[in-house]
DNA sequence: AATGAATGAGCTTTCATTCAT
DNA sequence: TATGAATGAAAGCTCATTCAT
């Protein structure tokens, strides 16, 4: 009984430090890039000492992919909450993920920068794809299968669940490029507006003016 | 005259060479990602020795943004000359420059790699940002005015040229993403058919069935 | 008394498990060599926790030394043993200490490696090279005396016990070397037949055909 | 003609170097035994810098090996020297050769000290291993071979080539680790006078009083 | 007495940069 | 202009040692 609760603790801890590590790994690789993080530095960010990445991840390249799966399952999770907690309706539960993606606390450029990050190295790193592939394919499954719903609710002709699939993925995919690229110019209220305006154009009886 | 002659050549020579080892550079980020490009890969890749990137760039930093810049003039040339070649309206010219973005010898998987690689070093690097908010703004001012005109041709209503601009500006970048991110289910044609699907949807008498 | 009794049983602990981390240490250096055994490697071939080796033996450095006065105690002992086994004369008893060396349980690869692991650093370790001197000293006296009885019972001419000494002693540890460089062609018979060859040529009357 | 006269200088200087850190490498495990010889203290040795050894040899793994390869060379060649600069009889062969281990310049305190740091890993470094046996084998293939050869001119019975060959070779390796631990009372002519009493009471014909 | 998380010095290795040729 | 040997700073990683539990 005891030995179990001391073992539940110490994984506790051990979990906690490394969710520390990771936090520290984003923050640096939003303020000094990849390339140019080193595990001193994350080490000092997370107010510790050197050896202590090593200690938790055996690895750089470790850390890194087990920072990636914690964006991606940190996304995953509020993506899901942002569907459970919206209304029932396909169309409101369209805007609600895609509200998401465009909401100051997910549309941030240094959230955003480590995303870019992971993806400049995702040629390199066939690890990396297959997170951000997942990530991705979970996102238009859901979109294309609401858009579905809404097509046969709403009887749309001319248009396919598919290609509002796509268009809405990649839309909120490049609108966090704007985010990173164009700070000063990139306005979040005109892409959300942008994005109604699709909306309205696909699916007018859905999202009326 | 012949010392100019001479001189000429010899910037010439130099331009060559600069250009080998801003292409060998691209290839190597490809390839091995940025991270892990030094300059003994790409003086390898260019099948000349060591010290050749310092002695034509200066520093590797330097060689980094030349061949940003590079990509991103290269990028402008194409896009200039699919914009003349088109048809004279301008949503013949607006196709054309989406086409452009889905084109193979464009959205490649080993091209947009390098773009991604850029990107995902651009929070950290202001000089970097520079040069990739540039090619974006110039792609979305010429969308933007070109989705001007169709508007005010076509005396469409409830849709602004800003919109269309955000709309289409950030497809075309994240659909690079699928590229670089599911070669496999990423599919050109159907990402053309979704655009072709909203540019139906907002311009119908411009893109008729 | 009772406190006598703990403090006796609580001694014994101790030594055992100091015992326990020796044989680990022996075990880890013929496997890995000396170079890569870790204080990790040691008290995880004990079954046991990291900081455990520095609690028993203060430092690794210690703990070495120790291995080695265990590992020559441990010889010594055995020596004594097929001393005091052997048959009264002289000539048996030589016979008894040679066939030592080269019985299975002290001439085995594993245990040949931990003493020459310890030779390797003994020109850079005074406090080895004492150790493994007096080893060598012990033996060799002892050879000596008994090969000074065989040569005064004998009459033996030409013959000098510090040089049949000599001839014994290097020659044991000599064999040991070909135990551990070529297990495959070393043949414990040949090199004890060889051994006789020797003894039969300098005491023939002691060890006839 | 230039060009290859450039390269094999540019060859030439390559395996100079080299051999001035292999030096450097024997010079330091000599002093500070293997396990705490550092790249920096090679190259410092050397009078080099830090990154000189990796540029050379890759490894400090690989630097080990080809020191050992050196080694087992250097001895190879000094052992051919010495057995063609000889007289013509085999007798004088053997002499020969085993005056060479008995030589201050080969049984030296440094040098011994590095093959012992090497056999001391041997168990764990099947590449070390196969490298010290065939210096092994050599030596003993010669010495068993000119045994022979004594003993069909003599014709002695009672003793094996073989036999001789294993009395030998171990008790010419064994002297090299009484010359490392007891640097004090081994004396190089005494364990000559030991080798001789050993071979006059095999070969009494061919080494006379 | 024992654990194992944490430390930090020190190691090997990498690599941009320099420079004699 | 081009080479490639050499440098040395800086990185990732290892591991003896410490210490709170």
């Amino acid at each position: 009984m005891v030995a179990t609760a001391g073992n539940a603790k110490r994984t506790a801890r051990r979990e906690q430090r490394r969710r520390q590590l990771i936090d520290a790994t984003m923050k640096c690789i939003a303020r000094k890039g990849m390339g140019s993080t080193t595990l001193a530095d994350v080490a000092g960010e997370a107010g510790l000492s050197q050896g202590i990445v090593n200690l938790h991840f055996e690895s750089k390249e470790n850390l890194l992919t087990e920072t990636l799966h914690h964006l991606a399952d940190e996304y995953k999770a509020q993506f899901n909450k942002a569907y459970e907690n919206s209304g029932p309706g396909p169309a409101e539960k369209l805007l609600a993920l895609i509200e998401l993606d465009l909401r100051p606390s997910i549309c941030d450029r240094r959230k955003v920068a480590v995303w870019f990050a992971f993806w400049g190295e995702v040629k390199s790193r066939p690890t990396y794809r297959k997170i951000c592939d997942e990530r991705d394919q979970y996102y238009d499954d859901i979109v294309e299968s609401l858009a579905r719903e809404i097509i046969t609710e709403g009887g749309y002709e001319g248009v396919t669940a598919e290609s509002v699939a796509i268009v809405l993925t990649s839309m909120t995919n490049g609108l966090w490029l704007s985010c990173l690229i164009s700070p000063g110019s990139f306005d979040r209220h005109k892409a959300m507006l942008a994005v109604l305006e699709y909306l309205r154009g696909v699916f007018p009886r859905h999202f009326p003016q």
